[in-house]
DNA sequence: GGCTCTCTTTGCGCGGCAGCAAACAGCAGC
DNA sequence: GCTGCTGTTTGCTGCCGCGCAAAGAGAGCC
């Protein structure tokens, strides 16, 4: 397996504050695996052997209820950690990851985990700033669903993927993976008849463009303009 | 000020694996401070000067969207921690803290919180996995308020507050501080109508018994089954 | 005790959105 | 090119739960 260097990781927030023979020896510790398009990394329930940083590619999260209903948590762009369920506490993973396109990521075992924050505090304080902006991301969402109606909610999913995936193209930002209207649906609690329905009235209002498992935002301001409750 | 006595304390679980030194440690640079019921604790957007541990009483923690609607993000039970905004990056309380019984907290500078950590780095461990379980608490909550409807949800909600909550009382589980419908609300998104109506067929069947502020779960299995999705 | 304030209950009507159904359109594979 | 699959669009119907309104009931206070 081809070594990994250190400055592809060096950046990362997880990362901040470690001297360069730390992060080599955390690299040294790890493997560097392939995750063609559709593969699962690792499933809800199982046992958390592992936890992960993704280099390159991206993540759907998603978690399922007992009836067989999924509901997206996250997408994980590249420069990520995740699958982090040993170090909130938990033996098993509490979502499913799959990847949406080709991707690429650094895998330790779980079992390092204790050992690795005891070497390196820095790691559990970075580690808690991850979760903790992870915890007040999905507050915002639960005040979304609790407050808005669809349409804002959507809008506000948008604007998210916008954010953290968003590609700049000619005509506006491009969400710069496959995604479906389900998986809109699925951020955002409707179903994808409301998002298709959504999606193009916006389109027939110039906000965005949109085809096949493909998203792009043409006036983000006017659609941050809904998002809060205005009449753009 | 009175000082308070490590043994109430030590059993914490954000001071586990501390020794009793340390403890006494960190005691010496917190106060304690009472919370008369309506008291606010710390109020959103405001800046984050401290950080608490809840030593006796319940708080309610509210988020207020700009139109004015609350959400009910949590109720702090003693022993918990809260007000970490620092620790996971923010510089203002992401949310408001009132009593809602008298209360006792302990009350740290937050200027201080690096330094705590950098001497005591079981401290970011322990928080990592308290605020990691809150993380999963609000996924939950997601998933609830994406796939289920608002009985469901209310049963939920129910549940949980007399796990963390509950006080014994001869006739089953009472939810052992002031509640009202607008509460219940305000945490499963709908309306203090919907609520009082869905108590009012719960007591009819004999599931709860209810009254101003008060909440009894006589029968905990069928409200679980309820919840589940399942026919009680 | 009586007053007031806050919390709760209940009825009624409407609307947003889900659920169902069926047609349509990219894209891949042969 | 054709075929099949998966994702998308759009119409229609029904109903859950919100919004409004108004009455009822505890609890505190003087």
């Amino acid at each position: 397996m081809a070594s990994v260097d250190r400055t592809v990781i060096a950046d990362l927030p997880l990362f901040a504050g470690l001297a360069p023979e730390q992060l080599d020896e955390l690299l040294r510790e790890a493997q560097s695996v392939r995750y063609p398009k559709g593969t699962t990394v690792f499933q809800q329930d199982a046992e958390a052997h592992s936890f992960f940083v993704l280099l390159h590619g991206h993540l759907r999260v998603y978690k399922l209820t007992p009836d067989g209903q999924q509901v997206v948590v996250r997408f994980v762009s590249a420069g990520e950690v995740f699958g982090v369920a040993m170090a909130i506490g938990r033996t098993t993973y509490p979502a499913t990851a799959v990847a949406v396109v080709d991707s690429i990521a650094l895998v330790w075992p779980s079992v390092a985990w204790p050992r690795l924050i005891a070497k390196h505090p820095t790691l559990a304080v970075n580690t808690l700033q991850t979760v903790g902006s992870r915890l007040q991301d999905a507050h915002a969402r639960v005040v979304e669903m609790s407050t808005e109606q669809v349409e804002r909610r959507i809008a506000h999913a948008l604007l998210r993927l916008a954010q953290q995936s968003g590609r700049k193209v000619e005509a506006g930002v491009q969400i710069d993976f496959p995604i479906s209207r389900q998986d809109v649906a699925e951020m955002t609690g409707t179903t994808l008849h409301t998002v298709s329905r959504v999606l193009s009235a916006w389109e027939d209002r110039g906000f965005v463009a949109s085809g096949r498992q493909k998203i792009t935002i043409l006036e983000p301001h006017r659609l941050f303009v809904l998002a809060e409750g205005g009449l753009p």
